[in-house]
DNA sequence: CCTGTCGATGTAGCGTCGCTTCATGGACGT
DNA sequence: ACGTCCATGAAGCGACGCTACATCGACAGG
């Protein structure tokens, strides 16, 4: 039972399909099949179906991809094992934040970790749809996601979670509207609204849907843009009033943001481990870092 | 990090040098020895020290080996996660067992097994030294072991330990002598007696110093013998007595049992499993029937 | 003190295994 | 019906790990 096979299993199950495997483990589509062909031999029985013109794994297959995250949390634990002897933890993590987050949090956890020496931190930003934030944790060792506030965590199995912030939504308006002088809006004051949203199955798209079941009505959604900052400038025109989180949107000018009354409306910040990336000294690290950053943000 | 190569400096640590372990993974020991050096390569850190012409593991090496047991843990729990919707399990099973135990055990084990099907049981009977017991487990799936009953396990933490039976020892006396007629005998009974025990460093051999301790004597050893059929013989000829489990020894005409007195002697009868191997489904079973065996064996 | 043995470790050579490249075969959308 | 996408085979090549053999140091005996 090879092990290299095992975690290329893992990486079919997160990524969907042998192509995508391939991408993350860096080979070509046709190992990725062989080793699952392998695989397949000397488990006696059948880990991937065809559907489509993709494949899923079987009950069977499923089973052994969570056994081989054991047997990478055991593998790392060993690697680990030896390194505690070796010194103080050296290496390189790559870390992965959504636009917002690492906007708020990248360059302080880089001051942060460059403080303690050894480590070197690769940045990358990647905003996805919800679903595909556990996915990344196959390209990077930690990856910042979020996802509303309210309800449960809902990133697989497959991942550890680390719960960083707890950013409140605030309505956005233009420093011209009426609206902007109210010092809280409730859902009824905002019926009738032109929405500025995030695209559909984006994080937090939800929480304005959320919002229109408790006032009853459906919001009228007049655009769809991901970047905040274009978001501010269209509210600055007038184009339309958004959700923005608080803390991490830069004010600008022509916008105020407008708590919310009535209904808690929030995002959730995490970081997201794969269990066997976990076990590295390193990347322990850099999420203690991060950990401390957010409670020292969380307090300003 | 190489898994072979892990598990192989398990088997260096658990035999005790290369050739041990070579020996035990059927590989030559230049094999094992480049094995251990692309390991400490990796690791970073030195995993063997020379010690005379020997060799031993460092502490690095040493939490290294733990977490390689680990991870053969984790490798075997996949296999099974599998092996679980390949049907009922099937494959062979090594069983080593001492001289008498074998002789207690064996049988009955083939037979509850076989009633079974599919499973094929290994036997083999190999007596060692106390020390030598779990290293026994690298060669064979099960060793059925023992030690004085009296005191901690002893096994090493490399082994999983599941209780069989507690047995009495008896004093071992022949026919014709004043002490067969006794209904129990003291220490103190026994003083002067010329002893025949078990080898040095054997099993059971701590046993009769511990009653020697009681008495406030040195008991006087005439004979060192492990085999049970010859002690028997020697004590009906009267070349001394001897102290002889209860239930394992066919009775021989010229010799009585006689049950100590004031002091608590017995040897436990323990199977050792490797804890990557007890993972595998057929080695459960086995083990499950031994257990039934001797909770049949202790009711009777 | 020298010698023989034992145990670990290097070196040369060979087999094997897994990867890439290229080609094939279904499945879906236009 | 055609082109595209995705998984999978076949051929070839490179790398890795093994065996066989030689070497070196450590211990025991003459």
């Amino acid at each position: 039972m090879d092990v290299r096979a095992l975690q290329t299993l893992r990486a079919v199950r997160t990524q969907g399909g042998v192509t995508g495997a391939a991408a993350v483990l860096h080979l070509t589509p046709s190992a990725v099949s062989q080793q699952l062909a392998g695989l397949t031999r000397d488990a006696g029985v059948p880990l991937t179906e065809r559907v489509g013109r993709g494949l899923r794994l079987t009950a069977a297959g499923d089973a052994l991809a969570d056994a081989a995250l054991d047997v990478a949390v055991a593998l790392e634990r060993a690697r680990s094992a030896c390194a505690e002897f070796a010194g103080s933890p050296t290496g390189t993590v790559r870390v992965s934040a959504f636009q917002s987050a690492a906007r708020l949090l990248l360059p302080g956890l880089l001051t942060r970790v460059a403080a303690r020496g050894g480590i070197a931190v690769e940045c990358a930003d990647e905003d996805v749809a919800q679903d595909a934030f556990p996915a990344l944790a196959d390209r990077h060792d930690v990856v910042v996601a979020h996802r509303p506030a309210e309800g449960p965590a809902g990133w697989g199995d497959g991942v550890r979670v680390v719960p960083l912030l707890r950013e409140p939504m605030d309505v956005a308006v233009p420093v011209d509207s009426p609206l902007a002088a109210r010092a809280a809006l409730a859902p009824a004051d905002l019926d009738g609204a032109g929405w500025i949203a995030v695209r559909e199955g984006f994080p937090v798209a939800r929480v304005l849907d959320d919002i229109g079941v408790r006032a009853g009505t459906v919001p009228r959604v007049v655009q769809r843009i991901n970047d905040f900052h274009v978001v501010e400038a269209l509210v600055a025109a007038g184009h339309g009033i958004a959700l923005l989180p608080r803390y991490s949107c830069g004010g600008h000018p022509g916008v105020r943001l407008v708590p919310l009354a009535g209904v808690r409306a929030g995002r959730q910040v995490d970081a997201l481990v794969r269990p066997d990336v976990a076990e590295r000294r390193v990347v322990g690290v850099v999420l203690d870092e991060l950990v401390a950053l957010a409670a020292e943000l969380r307090r300003a």
